[in-house]
RNA sequence: GUGGGUGUAGCUCAAUCGGUAGAGCACCGCACUGUGACUGCGGGGGCUGCGGGUUCAAGUCCCGUCAUCCACCCCA
């Protein structure tokens, strides 16, 4: 036998039971974002290189991007993340829009690095912003969408949160302790350690970014105070929301949460499991300045990004994904012999006329494997039309779960099973 | 890009000091010629990732290579 080709690296396979969590994650999406009035969207999954070169991260484009020449010599992307062409897609149509926007999306992503736990090199990113508006209470609407949506996949407070923080007020903060401009970058940085290196190795790499011991003390102190918010008052109007939406036992401040894309400009935020076995499961914020950054009048924004990945990793380790219906069709109906193979089809297509989902068994096989390989489908209800049934106009189907077997008229079979079906579904 | 772990049946794994490659699950068959899930009995399955080396002898030791996982970097 010849050897199977490989997939390519970092790639998943949806088999129809990863198929179904995408699925019902995709459906919890919606409806959160439905539920804040939020309307779908897509951009190409191609883009032009350019259009990150404007201001995502340089690791992000440089390092991570997947980039080729098409065949007629253009150099394009796939895109790595959606918020450059939200931009560029508002800024195309800026003038006749009626702002504020609220959308969302659904759909792959592409970069390129080493796959390892929660990271792969295509995954699936659900992305919902709000554009055009600039106040601390739509800052709070998109936490409130994302503690919504933790909430609706069966996550609790105990299990996950949402962390906030401020980049104007860290700005401020560091200014004060004497942290010039040029340096804020390599402090942000140093501030994303904080919980990842021990207190020697955490101090040494601030030294080698130049901040003296005066600094690294303050700094340290900085980081610990959770009051710290307090001193903003885009952040006291951010928390008034948060408590007016419901949603404050998810959210709360951190002054640690910093984020890495250049583009953020406000309030940012991150959502973590709360027993740190995973890396972020969603981050997001404000970013006021990147539709002007792709050639639009600027456009206030702010909005947030959740991969599929470490979301499922979570969801299954914590046994919050339901047991999803695999079952293609509930009603199995079954081959008596060769020759009953259009009397069975026939039996099969007059089911689904009047409304059930029906598989038909396409060969005369023992009716014992037809039975096994209905129970093992996960069908409910498996069909006979046998000579018996025939010779008295009848149909017999049995409900695999009680393993009960009766016999109908062929007329009144649908509505039979029908009624069958609703009642196994309401226990 | 840097560092580490692991590759044995379809899946999960075992194999003592280097000495003829095994179990559970899954699959197939029979008990049961009109009935799954449960039970009993039986059966098929392997280039031990690949290439080389050491040895009387390699799944086991050594080198290389590929794959995969984990960590760093970065980030959904």
């Amino acid at each position: 036998m010849a050897e199977i080709v490989r997939p390519v690296k970092g790639t998943q396979d949806y088999y129809p039971e990863e198929m179904a969590v995408r699925s019902w994650l995709y459906g919890r999406m919606r409806a959160v974002s439905e539920a804040f009035g939020y309307q779908e969207y897509d951009g190409p999954f191609l883009e032009r290189l350019e259009l990150y070169a404007a201001k995502s991260g340089e690791e992000l484009v440089e390092k991570q991007s997947y980039v080729f020449e098409d065949r007629g010599g253009e150099r394009v992307t796939l895109r790595p993340e959606l918020t450059p062409t939200l931009a560029r897609m508002v800024a195309a149509r800026q003038k006749q829009m009626a702002f504020p926007l609220r959308w969302w999306s659904f759909g792959p992503f592409w970069r390129y690095e080493r796959p390892q736990k929660g990271r792969s090199r295509e995954f699936f990113q659900w992305n919902i912003d709000l554009i055009g508006d600039d106040s601390p209470e739509g800052d709070a609407e998109l936490a409130a969408i994302a503690a919504s949506f933790l909430r609706s996949v069966g996550l609790r407070p105990d299990e996950s949160q949402i962390l906030v923080n401020n980049r104007p007020l860290m700005q401020r903060e560091l200014e004060a302790l004497g942290i010039a401009a040029k340096q804020l970058g390599g402090v942000y940085r140093l501030i994303d350690r904080r919980d990842k290196l021990d207190v020697a190795k955490w101090e040494a790499m601030g030294k080698v970014i130049g901040l003296d011991k005066g600094q690294l003390a303050g700094l340290s102190q900085l980081l610990s105070d959770i009051e710290l918010w307090k001193k903003s008052d885009s952040l006291k109007r951010f928390f008034d929301a948060i408590d007016a939406y419901g949603v404050n036992d998810m959210v709360r401040y951190a002054p640690t949460i910093i984020r890495g894309l250049d583009y953020y400009t406000g309030t940012v935020f991150e959502a973590w499991d709360t027993a740190g076995d995973f890396r972020s499961i969603f981050g997001g914020g404000r970013y006021d300045d990147l539709v002007n950054a792709v050639g639009g009048d600027p456009v206030p924004a702010v909005g947030f990004a959740v991969g599929n990945v470490v979301l499922t990793l979570l969801l299954e380790k914590l046994g919050h994904v339901p047991a999803l219906g695999s079952t293609p069709a509930p009603v199995y109906v079954t081959l008596f012999d060769a020759d009953s193979l259009t009397a069975s089809l026939t039996l099969a297509s007059e089911l689904r006329v009047a409304g059930l989902n029906v598989t038909s068994h396409l060969s005369p096989d023992k009716l014992q494997k037809q039975f096994k390989q209905a129970d093992r489908l996960g069908a409910k209800i498996v069909v006979i039309l046998g000579p018996e049934e025939a010779a008295q106009g009848q149909v017999s189907f049995k409900e695999l779960a009680g393993g009960e077997q009766q016999s109908v008229a062929r007329g009144q079979a649908a509505a039979a099973i029908g009624r069958l079906l609703e009642s196994a579904q309401g226990t």
